[in-house]
DNA sequence: TTAATATATGAGCAGATATTCATATAAGGA
DNA sequence: TCCTTATATGAATATCTGCTCATATATTAA
């Protein structure tokens, strides 16, 4: 098997061992997985960039991403679920919001980097 | 098609075009997903957070992750040429290192927001 | 109550992504 | 030179993800 394999081979097993100690644990390291997919991927990027600037309802999103509405919708279940976003029902509109100050911290670390590799290239 | 529907459903045209301007083209939006994509991964998140304590080989990553150095080594291509680490020879062994310090902050707002999740749950 | 609008959701499909396996390359030692 | 070690890489497979389509729910208006 390749895992003894590895096992065998491993070369600096201290190194090893103290990254272990230093790395949170499988659960922490889901839930930062969990955030940092929700913000990576194109239509939702955008969708929580549109939504720093002011709440939209799930048509505006998906007519600013130009997808289906059912697109929209899906993803927006999906950052509800990771309370990311809220909404608010205004008659038959639900108008969505952030809730989440973090994400935009990301964001904007995001957007610093590909600015600075604009400037290296 | 859904695409006319939606058009014709839109509800705020003023929003959708400001949400429109202030957001950046398309380019700069895939170079932030791919940076966002690269760390979104439990595997490569982990990499990328040993590296930050030091400079580590191949199969000290495989060990690490418990996987095969194949894997590992795929892992490590990606990272590559997403310009996030670097390696040195040293003899048959090739050291990687972090290469891109925007990575850490990120990871670091990750971890503030997960540790806050734990704390109002 | 019936119809229309706005959104939600489940199932299924298509494309993307990660891993494995086999093979290739690069360096060191015999 | 030949063998071993450490890593890289291409192809195939398996899993995941996002979209579409059909349908369901919730609100408003007639």
């Amino acid at each position: 098997m390749n895992q003894d394999r590895c096992e065998r081979r491993m070369i600096h097993q201290d190194w090893v061992e103290e990254a272990r100690e230093i790395l949170p644990n499988a659960h922490v390291i889901k839930q930062m997985v969990d955030m940092l997919k929700a913000i990576a991927d194109p239509g939702r990027l955008q969708i929580l960039m549109a939504l720093n600037v002011r709440e939209m309802c799930v048509c505006d999103l998906a007519a600013l991403l130009g997808v289906s509405e059912s697109a929209a919708s899906h993803q927006m279940r999906l950052l509800r679920h990771m309370n990311l976003v809220q909404n608010r029902r205004e008659g038959q509109m639900l108008y969505y919001r952030l809730i989440d100050e973090h994400v935009m911290e990301m964001i904007e670390v995001a957007e610093n980097h590909v600015a600075e590799l604009a400037v290296s290239e």
